[in-house]
RNA sequence: GCCUUGGUGGUGGAAUGGUAGACACGAGGGACUUAAAAUCCCUUGGCCCGAAGGGGCUGUACGGGUUCGAGUCCCGUCCGAGGCACCA
């Protein structure tokens, strides 16, 4: 009997859905586990075979950890608003709903055919009322709290607005509080509250019609897109992410992902440890007080000269009356320039004199004040110091504009360029001098705070996240503006759904497409027109499947007491910092108001490789239509053209198939080699245009699921990015070939109940002890391996005692094959609701072992000993080897080291 | 520039500091077959010796080091991938 993988497969697929095989709920007599992939945007290419890898991982993953006795929650879902349906909505007039809907299905039947083990009855859409209500709901309590510094935690703001009526907070004091107007107190809340309205300069998108996140943004053009981006001051919806910073660092190193990840994100987040240290600024005889930011004090006597941002509020006030003109003309210049002109002309140096000169409060001495646009409004202070000898920015300003540069290093050449290592011995400093730099930049902080003249302080380089996009295929803000002040609408009237509308662009006077919408109002009063971004409805998406159809709360108590949060989370490295940091930083919120009972979502991650694509060239002659193999293209002259991957077989050209491919081809002549056209090939991204892609129902009918899902396992480590190569394919294929005949031979089921050999058992069990350690450590490629091994130490045993353990065995990688032969062996319960086989090491181990004896790298004995031999034997039997064994020169064996099954370590003296 | 990775046959890739190249693909040879498919067996890092059984040398980007022993650990160099980049 054959092994009929479709019948199979599409048998199986059928009986689990009828079933409701992976249905899963709160089963507190076992074990928790929680396997989540990231879940994906339903484009309209539908996926191809990158795409599941990740879930094909998680998903062996699940189905191991099930065997092995635990509860596992695995379910999917689709992160359904976004982008690429409203940019074809414009242009279609197609509703995002439809395309969103259509594309989505079309997801789903990709999927099935892999044979995951999700649990659909817990699928969430982002763009679904009943999930976003949700998103709103908490983007609500977000707007009702505040960060607590001395609790260090979000609370609400009503706590806030009590102390500001009674005691006053910062600089607002009760009579302020107590006499301001609505609209005032309304200003003054959104300092704090942690989703807050507030004015900043955006990455503005003309081409999208919308505002981006920083993570949205690359090299100046859209990562949606690709249409430029420019700097623009907008009023936009806030959340305030950066009170969390110290947070997120610190919560990392409980974390266990790849040291890569989190080194991202601890760029990202860029704690810098430093000093505040306030200069009085003289200017037309008037003195202010600057405070610069810096991590070196260190260096302050080496300071020549003070440099503000082109944006600070200071440069008005600093500008003497005689730089006026000058400095203005400077600052309306880098004004005009786009974050893109800014970032191409980074090795140029500007800037401009304002007239005014800072005191050094170390040294009293008179520096002169600049303006570039080099220093950065957003960080810091918007002013440093600069120290040329020992900064390379400062430096290059210094060389630029003529300014002094004195080093205070000792012996430290400075001529060509600054010495910015933290190393060697102070000079021309003063108190400093003779000093290691280490101790120096301690103790010039101590001295700053000692004598008044500055104070430690810690920045971040995280900056608040932008809420807001002028879109329409986002969720709606549960705001609305009663006398202009932003007011949150009820919670019971959530969800606010997205109202419909008659044209997805932005209307006519520049307003986003919500405003579009007929009576978009909420008691009256107008509605927030602009809505989420893409991040908003995957920052708590993990948490609703715990719970997803509960209408009273994100999650319940109980659901989220027994889940607790995602113990293995599976997906792609792009969203290091984006969805990872705003997915922990909204968890964070949850836990602090007591929402979840997790600080952090995601215990472990994995992040899968990419698949590239591996395309296919052909080589025409050029100005004819004849077509020379790769071999002998170097004698003609040709032309590379990409040729459909799924028309060329190991590099070779299926040529009526070529000639089918598309009309100019259909009388192509070709020049062979050894009768065959041998394509070249080259490793390029996965996409249409490459005529690469390849498509994973392609695979599920030439091989079937479980041969796709070994292959892409089998490809390499998991974590590695690699080539798709169909080539190999056939290697697994026929693994899965031969297990089938293990079970049916030519004449029929062919299982015997005979007692097993130890061989066989030692083979069973071996394999055994392999798949547990490699699983756990994601290694799939070589459990697949050591399964085609145990095959080859099995031979024809065709023995139910190793077979169906066997069979537990291959049904995380290739379930429906796996069930085929679960059900042929008798049983009636699905073959991954089994008990994983125990191992017993007894089975696998040897009586006599062959040790072999390496001494000095060269010489090499063997000596033969019983498995339970004791150093002391084996010593003993080393020391009856050849004289040269035991003795080389002066040196004597002293001590004899076992390793089973491996070399004897000697150690001599 | 900084950070994080990685560099092993024709290819994908294996190797707790202990016989490098498992497993698979591809290639070559053979068996079965009228033939093909399917299946099975043998060879397959390079160089060399031997009629053969077999044996020798060399080899994990490059140069050093630690070690009885290094693909693996340490230092330096080169190359690739990914991330960050006027963040004071």
């Amino acid at each position: 009997m054959e092994y009929k993988f479709k019948e199979i497969e599409s048998k199986w697929q059928k009986k689990w859905a009828a079933e409701g095989t992976y249905k899963v709920t709160e089963d507190p007599s076992k074990p928790k586990y929680y396997v989540l992939d990231m879940f994906p945007y339903p484009s309209g290419a539908g996926l191809h075979v990158g795409h599941p890898l990740g879930y094909i991982a998680s998903d062996i993953y699940s189905r191991y950890k099930r065997l092995k006795g635990f509860n596992v929650l695995h379910p999917m879902g689709y992160d359904a608003f976004g982008l690429p349906a409203e940019q074809y909505a414009i242009q279609t007039g197609q509703h995002p709903e439809v395309t969103t809907e259509k594309n989505t299905a079309r997801y789903r039947e990709q999927l099935d055919r892999i044979g995951f083990s999700y649990d659909w009855d817990r699928e969430v859409r982002t763009c679904d009322p009943a999930y976003y209500k949700w998103t709103q709901w908490a983007f609500l309590k977000m707007f009702d709290s505040w960060y607590d510094p001395a609790k260090n935690c979000a609370r609400p703001i009503s706590e806030l607005v009590e102390r500001l009526s009674t005691e006053g907070y910062e600089d607002i004091t009760p009579q302020i509080w107590n006499s301001a107007s609505e609209k005032e107190k309304s200003d003054i809340l959104m300092r704090w509250r942690i989703a807050y309205q507030g004015e900043t300069s955006v990455n503005w998108c003309e081409g999208l019609g919308t505002v981006l996140a920083n993570d949205e943004v690359k090299d100046g053009l859209s990562v949606r897109g690709g249409f430029p981006v420019e700097q623009k001051k907008m009023k936009q919806w806030q959340l305030r992410v950066s009170a969390y910073a110290e947070r997120l660092l610190e919560g990392l190193d409980r974390l266990d992902w790849s040291d890569s990840l989190k080194e991202m994100q601890r760029n990202w987040i860029g704690k810098s440890e430093g000093t505040e240290v306030v200069f009085n600024v003289e200017c037309d005889g008037k003195t202010t007080p600057v405070t610069i930011f810096t991590t070196r004090v260190d260096t302050i006597f080496g300071v020549t000269f003070m440099v503000l941002a082109p944006e600070s509020e200071l440069v008005g006030t600093l500008t003497s009356a005689a730089h006026k003109d000058e400095v203005d003309a400077y600052v309306k210049e880098v004004r005009k320039k786009t974050e893109r002109e800014r970032i191409s002309e980074t090795k140029s140096v500007s800037g401009v004199f304002t007239g005014s000169y800072g005191i050094n409060p170390l040294t009293g001495e008179k520096v002169p004040v600049w303006v570039s646009e080099y220093v950065l409004a957003g960080y810091g202070t918007g002013a440093i110091m600069a120290v040329p000898a020992h900064d390379s920015r400062d430096y290059a300003f210094a060389k630029k504009f003529n300014l002094p540069i004195v080093p205070i290093i000792e012996g430290c050449d400075v001529s060509e360029s600054s010495f910015d290592a933290k190393e060697g011995k102070m000079c021309n400093s003063g108190f400093l001098d003779g000093m290691d730099v280490k101790q120096a930049i301690e103790a010039a902080k101590d001295y700053a705070e000692a004598n008044g003249i500055g104070h430690r302080k810690t920045n971040y380089r995280l900056r608040d996240a932008i809420f807001s996009r002028q879109r329409y295929w986002g969720e709606p803000f549960p705001i609305y503006y009663k006398d202009g002040i932003p007011t949150p609408v009820d919670e019971k009237d959530l969800p606010l759904a997205l109202p419909e509308i008659d044209s997805f662009t932005v209307s006519s006077n520049g307003e986003p497409p919500l405003a579009r919408a007929k009576d978009w109002t909420y008691k009256g009063w107008p509605l927030e027109t602009s809505t989420m971004p893409g991040f908003a409805g995957s920052s708590a998406y993990y948490l609703r499947y715990m719970d997803p159809h509960n209408s009273e709360a994100l999650v319940s108590r109980e659901a989220d007491e027994y889940w607790k949060s995602v113990d293995l989370y599976v997906g792609g490295t792009e969203h290091a910092t984006g969805h990872l940091i705003y997915s922990r930083f909204w968890n964070k919120f949850l836990y602090d108001l007591g929402y979840v009972c997790c600080d952090e979502p995601f215990k472990k991650l994995i992040n899968q490789g990419m698949i590239q694509g591996r395309s296919n060239f052909v080589y025409r002659i050029v100005g004819t239509n004849t077509f020379v193999s790769y071999g002998l293209k170097d004698k003609y002259e040709t032309t590379e053209i990409h040729v459909d991957v799924n028309i060329v077989h190991n590099d070779r050209l299926d040529l009526e198939a070529f000639k089918a491919w598309r009309p100019d081809y259909a009388d192509a002549e070709f020049v062979l080699e050894d009768g065959e056209y041998v394509c070249g090939w080259a490793v390029e991204k996965m996409s249409k245009s490459m005529y690469n892609v390849v498509n994973p129902d392609d695979i599920c009918d030439s091989y079937g699921a479980d041969t796709l899902r070994l292959y892409e396992m089998f490809l390499g480590p998991v974590e590695q990015s690699k080539p798709w190569d169909t080539k190999g394919i056939d290697g697994v294929n026929r693994f899965l070939k031969k297990f089938w005949r293990l079970f049916y031979d030519r004449d029929g089921w062919c299982v015997t109940d005979q007692e097993p050999t130890k061989a066989e058992l030692k083979a069973l069990h071996k394999l055994i002890a392999k798949e547990q350690e490699d699983i756990e450590n994601f290694s799939y490629n070589t459990t697949i391996s050591a399964f085609m091994i145990a095959l080859g130490e099995l031979g024809d045993c065709h023995k139910r005692a190793i077979l169906e353990p066997l069979t537990v065995l291959l049904c995380p990688f290739a379930p429906h094959i796996a069930e085929e032969l679960w059900e042929a062996l008798g049983h009636t319960q699905s073959c991954t609701k089994a008990t994983y086989p125990e191992y017993v090491e007894a089975y696998t181990v040897e009586d006599n072992v062959t040790y072999p004896v390496q001494f000095n790298g060269k010489m090499r004995f063997t000596v033969e000993m019983p498995k339970a031999a004791t150093p002391a034997e084996v010593e003993a039997a080393v020391r009856q080897l050849p004289k040269t064994a035991q003795y080389v020169g002066e040196q004597s064996i002293v001590k004899v080291i076992v390793v089973p099954g491996r070399i004897i370590n000697i150690v001599v003296k």
